[in-house]
DNA sequence: TTTATTTCGGATAATTTTATCCTATTTATA
DNA sequence: TATAAATAGGATAAAATTATCCGAAATAAA
């Protein structure tokens, strides 16, 4: 579904939510522990939601990673997931069409835009917030 | 969301289904044609479906690959698409856990698993005749 | 039985994704 | 200003996916 470069990416951002709530920066170090990913990768990918504004670096000693807490609420793991792996997943053609298109549809079209779209809504609907809330609450997990 | 190896599967499966309404045999290169596929990779992928009793080959002079006709309303796309890319779409986590378990979720389990549930609905309810027939009813499309 | 046809399957290559390593650059503080 | 701490980013490497090639095996028909 999604890439793992994503994966990584959406459990990184939920880590530093969680964080920039208390004040505290992270390095890639700390969230490639907490997140159980590979460092460097992880270090890339965050690059990634650096460039697209979706979290905040602050290089140099005290430095790390950070997002604006007035911003948790507002960002979307659309943006996460546009922001890593593209927008293939939200209007991409479930049989790899060059484009989905209604006038020209793929066999499965109709049924394949309907789980797509709920997909799109679902993300677009889902804030950094609530899941940094619900791991705070001990009701989620970022590793087995 | 699928691989290529199952979008050509899928698409390969609804081809062979189409001629053996008409109980026409086809070969690889025919249905890589069809569904503008690349040739050889298209010929492993249905050994897969061959090894996976979804498709049936006939080997030697007059062969190709066919699907029972009594069959084509029975193979449901849920099949083919677990016979390529395995079931991890249907109980894999979203944020890529072991194992996604309900008494152990992710951050987004609540929300993707509905997601997945329809997913897997809709893919276990398509069968291979409905897609062929809105083929043949030249409704979809194989290539753009 | 020979021949032409066709799938099967192993080996290999190309591409993409995932992952690592090392150095440059930036920045707060001593 | 010097130093230590941190991210940025380029160069590779490893692994997985996608793709190609070719000979072996099977089969129908001449
Ligand atoms: S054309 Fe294939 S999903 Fe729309
Ligand atoms: S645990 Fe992640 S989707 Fe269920």
């Amino acid at each position: 579904m999604f890439s793992k470069a994503c994966e990584y990416g959406i459990k990184a951002a939920i880590f530093i939510a969680i964080n920039s709530y208390e004040n505290r920066r992270v390095s890639p170090k700390a969230i490639a522990q907490e997140i159980n990913s590979p460092q460097a990768f992880t270090a890339k990918i965050l690059q990634e939601l650096v460039r697209n504004n979706i979290v905040n670096s602050v290089k140099g000693a005290y430095g790390g990673f950070e997002i604006e807490q007035t911003n948790i609420k507002n960002i979307k793991l659309s943006q996460i997931v546009k922001a890593i792996d593209g927008d293939k997943i939200y209007n991409g053609c479930g049989l790899g069409l060059e484009k989905c298109d209604e006038t020209h549809p793929c066999p499965v079209h109709d049924k394949f835009k309907d789980i797509r779209d709920n997909l799109k809504y679902m993300l677009e609907h889902t804030s950094l917030d609530e899941l940094a809330m619900s791991i705070q609450a001990g009701e989620s997990f970022f590793k087995t």
